[in-house]
DNA sequence: GGAATAGGCGCG
DNA sequence: AAAGCGCGCCTATTCC
C-alpha cells in the first residue's frame, strides 16, 4: 500500500485512516496531534522480528528480538498509521508519547518497545486488558474457558467478529497489504470502544484505586521484563549434570528394588498396587480420582518401605531436570544472554503477580540454583525482603491488638508464637521452636485446620507436628490472636453473604460458591501484601528514573525485590529500596507500623544477596 | 494429533 | 462436621 488516506469500518462507521510513510509528513501530523486538547488516545503497535531472529518462535513479541513496524494512534475520530520502518525515526514520536494520555490492550507489551526504541521515560498509559481482568475477577468466580484477548472481548461486547489472522502475519514485508493496515486500524478503533465500555464498570465495582495502582505498576513491570536477569550458563550446566547423576542413581535403585525395567510415575503406581499388602493398600492416601497418591506426604507416611527413599529422590531430581534444567537454558534470550520473565498484573485472583517464561517465582530455594543468577560483570545485587509481610497485613486488616503490639514493640511474631506454643519464655525459644511457629503463623493465615496442618508443616517447614500438637497449637493461636480470629469469622460470613471479598486497595474477587471460605480469609491478606509490593515498585522505579542512580530492578518474588547496580551506587540503592518499601506499605495502610519491615542485603548473586 | 485435565512439585 | 491460600510448569492420560 502507498501512503495516503484510506478508511476502515467498525460497527458500521467508517473512520479515516492516514497511512504515513514519510518523515516530514509524520512530523506535521505529530505537530497537529500535540496541539489538540487533552483527550485519551489509543496507541497500538505491530512488531516484526529482526531478520537474524526470525526463526525463533514468537520472536516478534520480544523487544530484544523484534522492532516496531507500525505505530497506530486513534483519536476517537481519525486513525494514524505510522510506518516506522519507512519513516526511519523513533525520536520524532517521543514527545507525543510522553505528553498525551493513552490507552491500549495489554499496554505493558507496547511499553517495552517504547522504552527500548522510542526513548520514552514516562507515560500515562491505561490498559483495557488490566481493566477487563479486574472486572472479570470482580464479577465471575473462575477464569475457566474465559478469554480476555481483544478479539474475544470485542466480539462479546459488540457482537462483531474481528479477523485474527493478520495479527500473526509477516509485518516485515517491504510493502504491507490493505488487510494488514485495516487490521492495525481496526485494532486501535475497537480498543477505543472497548475502553469506553469498561470505564464505567471500573467505577461501578469500586475498582478505580486498584486500577490506578496497576496502571502505574505497568512501568516497573515492563522494565523488569526488558532488563531481565543473567544466568551463569556454564555453572548451571554443571548443576544439571549433578541432577542427572542423581536421577540415574535413584532410577538404578528403583530398578533393583522393583524389578521393573521402566521407571515412571505410572509404572511405580502400578507396582505399588500390585505388591502392597491389602491392609496397607486400604489405608494408602488416594487422589481425587481414587488412584494411589505418590506425593512426598503419602510417602513419608510409609517411610519404612524400601521404595520410599529412592522414589522420593527420583521424583525430586526428575522435577529439577525437567523444570529447571534445559528448559531454563532455552529461556535465555539470544540477543541479551539474559532471562526475561514476564510479570502479569492480577495474574492471581488475589491480586498477586504471576510470572512466566521462566517463572522466576518458583525457582528452587536451593542456594546452588540461586547462585547461578548473577549481575552483569562489574555490577552487584541489592536484595530486599518485606519481613513477615502477610502477618503484618493480617495485623493491619484485623486490627488484632496482640499482633499490632508485637510489631509496635519490634517483637518477632514467629518467636512470640513459638513461646506460646512451646510454653517457654521468649528468650529460651530455640531455632526449631521458631521454625515450627512459622508453620503455625502462616498455616493459620490460610485458615488451615488441625488435620491438614501436619502435612503442611512437614512439607513447608520440615517440622514434625503430631495431630495432637497441631490441634493444641491451632487452639493456642486462636486464643492468643483473638482479634484476628474474630476478623476471620466475620470476614468469611460477610464475604459468603455478599458473594465477593475485597483487598485493601479495592480489588474485588467474586467467590466461587463451593469454595469461598478459604479465599475470603486469604484474599485481603495476600492481596494486601501484593499491593504493598506493587506500590513499592512504582516508587522505586520513579526514584531511579528521577534521580541519577543507575540501577535496574531485575525481579520481584512476592515479598522480595532484586536490584542490579554498580558497587558505587549500592548504598544509595539500599536507601531507595528501603524507603520505597516502607512507603509502599504506608500507601496501602496509612497508619501501618513499618518498624523492621524491610530486610536489605547485597551480594554477588541472588543466592548471595538473599 | 491437539486440547483439556489431573497429579505432582517448585515457590511465596 | 470439617475444612478452608495463591500461582506456573512438567508429565501422563483422556477426550474428541
Amino acid at each position: 500500500m502507498k501512503s495516503g488516506k484510506y478508511s476502515s469500518t467498525f460497527l458500521g462507521t467508517a473512520y479515516p485512516v492516514y497511512y504515513v510513510t514519510d518523515k516530514s509528513e509524520a512530523i506535521s501530523y505529530i505537530q497537529r496531534l500535540l496541539a489538540q486538547p487533552d483527550e485519551v488516545y489509543v496507541v497500538d503497535t505491530e512488531t516484526e522480528a529482526l531478520p537474524q531472529y526470525k526463526h525463533i518462535y514468537q520472536a516478534a513479541l520480544s523487544p530484544h528480538l523484534a522492532v516496531t513496524r507500525l505505530l497506530q494512534i486513534f483519536t476517537g475520530r481519525t486513525v494514524f498509521v505510522f510506518d516506522i520502518k519507512m519513516i526511519g525515526s523513533f525520536e520524532i514520536f517521543t514527545e507525543l508519547l510522553e505528553t498525551k494520555r493513552y490507552c491500549n490492550h495489554n499496554s505493558i507489551f507496547d511499553l517495552g518497545f517504547f522504552y527500548k526504541y522510542f526513548g520514552v521515560t514516562h507515560m500515562d498509559f491505561g490498559c483495557t486488558y488490566i481493566a477487563a481482568r479486574l472486572i472479570s475477577h470482580a464479577t465471575v468466580p473462575s477464569d475457566a474457558g474465559l478469554s480476555l484477548s481483544l478479539g474475544s472481548l470485542v466480539s462479546g461486547l459488540f457482537k462483531t467478529e474481528m479477523t485474527k489472522t493478520m495479527g500473526v502475519s509477516d509485518w516485515s514485508v517491504p510493502e504491507l497489504t490493505w488487510e494488514q493496515l485495516d487490521y492495525s486500524a481496526i485494532d486501535a478503533i475497537s480498543t477505543y470502544h472497548l475502553a469506553n465500555r469498561l470505564a464505567p464498570k471500573i467505577l461501578r465495582y469500586g475498582l478505580a484505586r486498584v486500577y490506578n495502582l496497576y496502571k502505574d505498576a505497568q512501568h516497573p513491570l515492563a522494565k523488569m521484563h526488558l532488563n531481565g536477569i543473567k544466568l551463569n550458563v556454564p555453572k548451571h550446566k554443571e548443576l544439571i549434570e549433578v541432577w542427572r547423576a542423581e536421577l540415574a542413581a535413584s532410577r538404578r535403585d528403583l530398578v533393583k528394588i522393583t524389578g521393573l525395567d521402566e521407571i515412571t510415575h505410572p509404572t511405580i503406581v502400578k507396582y505399588l498396587e500390585d505388591t502392597l499388602p491389602p491392609h496397607i493398600l486400604s489405608i494408602w492416601p488416594r487422589t481425587e480420582t481414587g488412584k494411589l497418591q505418590t506425593d512426598t506426604h503419602a510417602f513419608t507416611e510409609f517411610a519404612d518401605l524400601p521404595i520410599v527413599q529412592p522414589f522420593s529422590r527420583f521424583s525430586k531430581s526428575k522435577t529439577l531436570c525437567s523444570s529447571f534444567g534445559d528448559t531454563l537454558l532455552k529461556s535465555v534470550n539470544p540477543a541479551t544472554g539474559r532471562l526475561h520473565s514476564q510479570f502479569r498484573l492480577a495474574g492471581a485472583r488475589t491480586g498477586r503477580l504471576s510470572c512466566s517464561g521462566p517463572n522466576i517465582q518458583q525457582q528452587p530455594r536451593d542456594k546452588a540454583v540461586r547462585d547461578n543468577y548473577i549481575p552483569e560483570a562489574g555490577h552487584m545485587f541489592v536484595c530486599a525482603d518485606y519481613s513477615q509481610i502477610e502477618l503484618r497485613c493480617a495485623a493491619e486488616v484485623s486490627r488484632d491488638e496482640v499482633m499490632l503490639k508485637a510489631y509496635r514493640d519490634g517483637v518477632d511474631l514467629h518467636r512470640l508464637t513459638a513461646s506460646l506454643i512451646s510454653k517457654k519464655r521468649i528468650e529460651n525459644v530455640t531455632k526449631e521452636d521458631r521454625q515450627r511457629a512459622k508453620a503455625f503463623n502462616f498455616g493459620l493465615l490460610f485458615g488451615l485446620g488441625a488435620k491438614k496442618f501436619s502435612h503442611y508443616a512437614k512439607k513447608s517447614y520440615g517440622a514434625t507436628v503430631s495431630s495432637e500438637e497441631a490441634a493444641a497449637g491451632v487452639a493456642t493461636f486462636r486464643e492468643t490472636y483473638y482479634g484476628y480470629r474474630e476478623w476471620q469469622l466475620s470476614q468469611t460470613e460477610s464475604a459468603v453473604k455478599a458473594g465477593f471479598c475485597t483487598t485493601p486497595c479495592g480489588k474485588r474477587r467474586c467467590l466461587d460458591y463451593d469454595n469461598s471460605y478459604g479465599p475470603s480469609m486469604n484474599t485481603p491478606i495476600q492481596g494486601g501484601a501484593a499491593e504493598c509490593m506493587l506500590s513499592a515498585l512504582v516508587r522505586l522505579n520513579n526514584l531511579f528514573t528521577d534521580t541519577n542512580i543507575t540501577a535496574k530492578i531485575v525481579l520481584t518474588c512476592h515479598d522480595e525485590v532484586l536490584v542490579e547496580c554498580l558497587p558505587a551506587d549500592a548504598h544509595k540503592v539500599k536507601e531507595a529500596v528501603e524507603i520505597s518499601m516502607e512507603l509502599g506499605f504506608l500507601d496501602v495502610f496509612p497508619d501501618g507500623i513499618v518498624r523492621g519491615i524491610c530486610e536489605c542485603k547485597s551480594g554477588k548473586s541472588w543466592g548471595d544477596a538473599k
